[in-house]
DNA sequence: CATGAATGAGGTTTCATTCAT
DNA sequence: CATGAATGAAACCTCATTCAT
C-alpha cells in the first residue's frame, strides 16, 4: 500500500503556504517554487494538489471569505438592536480578516475586478451588500434611522468603508488600530443617521 | 528648445498608453511592446524616455496622484467652513480620479504597498492625511465637532472611506454614482461628529 | 509456482494496455499513468515488471515481431513454389499484423532506426530479408525466376513494399483492404521477373 | 532603424537547423535550444519566426513535401510513354527526398497518421494518387498495361512501394542505394503488368 | 507484492531589455 | 533619435521514476 497521507491537511498546508508568499509577493510575483519550499515540499507535489497556481489563488481566497462569513455570523445571532448588527458586521469582518496578512486583500481585490473568473466572490459581494442592507432597513422600520434613509447607498458605504479602512491598515501597518478606527468610523457615522428625537 | 518639448509630449503620450494599459492588464500582464503600439511607437523607442517599465508605471501613478491634488486645490480654497472643506476635499478627489479608469486604482495600491519602491507616494498619502486632519481640527476649534474628536483617527476614516467607495465603485462598476454615494456618505458622518448643540 | 505463473499473466495485461496506448499516442505522448491505468493497476506496479517505459515499449516490438514470424512460419511450410513461399510470407505478414492497430508501426519504425537501443529488432530484420532472400534463390535455381535476379535487391523490395503498404494502410484506413492490394502487389511483381519461357 | 534582416532567410536557417535536428531526434526529442544552437542563434529568437516547436515541425514537413513536388514535376514533362512516366515519378520522389536526411520520414509519417492537424499533407498524398492513378490509366488505354489493371491499386502499391524502400533505405543507411532499388522495383512491377502481346 | 504520493530534472515559452543599424 | 530583431533569464508545468507503507 502506498503512503497514507491527509490529503485534505496537505492541500491545507499547501494554501498556508502559499498565503503567505501571495501575501509577500502577490500573485503575479509569488513563485511556485516558493511555495513549495515555504510548505516543505517539492515543486511537483503542489501539482498533485492544485491543477495550477491560479487555482491554488482561488482556493485561498476563498479560504479568506469563509473566514469573514463565519467571523460575522458567529457576531450577528448574540445582537438585536440594527445599530448593534451593524457593528458587529463590522468588527466580525475584521477579526475574519486578521488571521490574514492585510496585503493578501490588494490580490484579492485585483483579482475579483480583472479575471471575470471569479463571479462565485461577486456573487458573495453581492450577499453582503444585501445583508448589510436588511440591517439598515430593520433600523428604519424600528424608528431608530431616518425614514428617507438610502439602504442600498448606505450598505454600499459600510461595506466600502470596512475594505477603504482596511486598505489604510495596509499602508499604514505600524500604527494602526483597525478595531478601533472602525468602532469609531461607525459609531460617527451611526450617530449620523439616527432620527432625530 | 523644441526638441524638449518634442520630447515631453512624448513622453506624456507614453504616459497615456501606458495608463490604459496598465488599468486593462494590470501591471503584471501589461507587456512593454502592447503600450508601445498603443503609442504607436516603436518598443525600443520606450526606453528613450523610460528605464524601465516600471519608471513607467511609477510616473502613470504620480500623474494620476497630481491629478487628484490640482482638483481637490481648486476646490478647497473657495470655502471656509470646515465641514464644506471636508466635503470639497472628496468631491475634488473623486472629481480628480474621474479622467482615470478605475481600475489602476488596483494597481495603484497594490504597488504603494507592496513595493517599498513608492516612499513618494507613501509621503504624498501622509500629507493628505495630514491635511484632512487639520479641517477635523478647526472644525474642532470652531466648536463644530466634538471636542473630544480623535481627529488623526477622522483623517484615516475620510481616506479610507473614499478609497473604499472608489473600490466599490470598481467593482460595481455599472450601476454606481459615485459623487452622489460619496456625498451621502459625507453627510452621514459629518453629522455624526457635530457637537450636540 | 503459480506465482511465475501470475507474473507471467500481468506482464501480458501490462503489455496489452501498453500496446493500446502506444498505438494511439506514440511512445512519446503515451503516459506511464495510462498504461497502468488501462491495465487496471497501480503506476507503481508496472515498475515490479518493466524497468522503465522504453523496456515496455521494446517488448511489445517484440511480441509484434513474434507475432509475425509465428503466421509466416504457420503458413510457409505448407508450400513448396518459391512462388507462394513469397505470396505465402506476404499474407502470413499481413496476418501477422491484423491484431495489431497499425498505427504502432510508426513507432516501430522509428524506434528501430532512430535508437541503436533495439539492435534485437535489427537482427530480426536482416534475417527477413535474408529468408526473402532465399525464396528469390529458390527461384532462380529452380528456373522460375530470370537468371540475373538481384536478390538481395529483390528481397529488400518485398520488405519495403509490405512495410509501404502497411503505411498506405494507416493513413488510409478506411478504405483499404491490405491483403487484396498485397495479393495484387505481388502478382504483379512475381509476373515480372518469371523467366521468359 | 532596426537591424536590417532577411526574415525569409533566417525562417530558412531555423528551417534547416529544425530539420536537422527532428532528422536525428524526431520531434519529441527535439529540443528547442539545440535548434536554436544548430543555428547559431538564440533560443528566443526561434519564437520570432515560429510560434511553437510544432509550427516549426510543419513547416519543415511542408518544405519537405514541397521539394518533392518540385523533382518529381521537373522530370514528368519530359516524357510521353506511361512507363517513363510512373519511372521518372518514382526517381524524382527519390530525387526530392535526397537532400532531406531520411529519418525524418518517420516522423513525417508519423505526423501524418497521429495528428488530424495535417489535412494539407493528406491532400498532397490523395493527389499523388490520383496523378499516379492517371498515368496507369493512360497506359491501359494505349495497350500497354493489361486492360483489367486495377489502377487505384496499382497507385497505392507504387506510394507504398516507393515508401517501403525510403524506409529500408534509414534502416540499411550504409549500404543501400535508393535509386538503384527503385529502379530495379519498378521494372520488375512494370514489366509485370504489361499485356501479353 | 502493490501502490500512489512525492519528487525534481528538464522542456517550452514569454518578455523586459539591449543594441546594431 | 528611433527602431525592432535578438536575447536569455526565469517560470510554469509534466511525468518517469522512486520508495515508504
Amino acid at each position: 500500500m502506498p503512503k497514507i497521507v491527509d490529503k485534505e491537511a496537505k492541500r491545507r498546508k499547501i494554501q498556508e503556504a502559499a498565503l503567505h508568499v501571495f501575501a509577500n509577493k502577490g500573485l503575479a510575483e509569488a513563485k511556485v517554487a516558493e511555495i513549495a519550499k515555504e510548505a516543505g515540499i517539492g515543486k511537483g507535489t503542489i501539482y498533485e494538489y492544485y491543477r495550477s497556481k491560479e487555482e491554488i489563488f482561488d482556493s485561498v481566497i476563498q479560504f479568506f471569505m469563509e473566514s469573514i462569513e463565519t467571523s460575522v455570523a458567529k457576531r450577528i445571532f448574540k445582537v438585536q438592536d440594527p445599530r448593534d448588527k451593524l457593528k458587529q458586521f463590522a468588527l466580525g469582518t475584521i477579526e475574519g480578516c486578521e488571521p490574514f496578512p492585510p496585503e493578501i486583500m490588494l490580490d484579492f481585490w485585483t483579482s475579483i475586478y480583472r479575471s471575470g473568473k471569479t463571479p462565485k466572490v461577486q456573487e458573495i459581494l453581492k450577499h453582503y451588500r444585501y445583508v448589510v442592507q436588511q440591517y439598515f432597513e430593520e433600523g428604519v422600520q424600528a424608528g431608530i434611522f431616518r425614514e428617507d434613509l438610502d439602504t442600498t447607498a448606505m450598505a454600499t458605504i459600510i461595506i466600502g468603508l470596512l475594505d477603504g479602512l482596511g486598505l489604510q491598515a495596509i499602508v499604514d501597518k505600524e500604527n494602526f488600530a483597525f478595531a478601533d478606527i472602525a468602532d469609531k468610523a461607525m459609531d460617527a457615522f451611526l450617530r449620523g443617521i439616527e432620527k432625530d428625537q
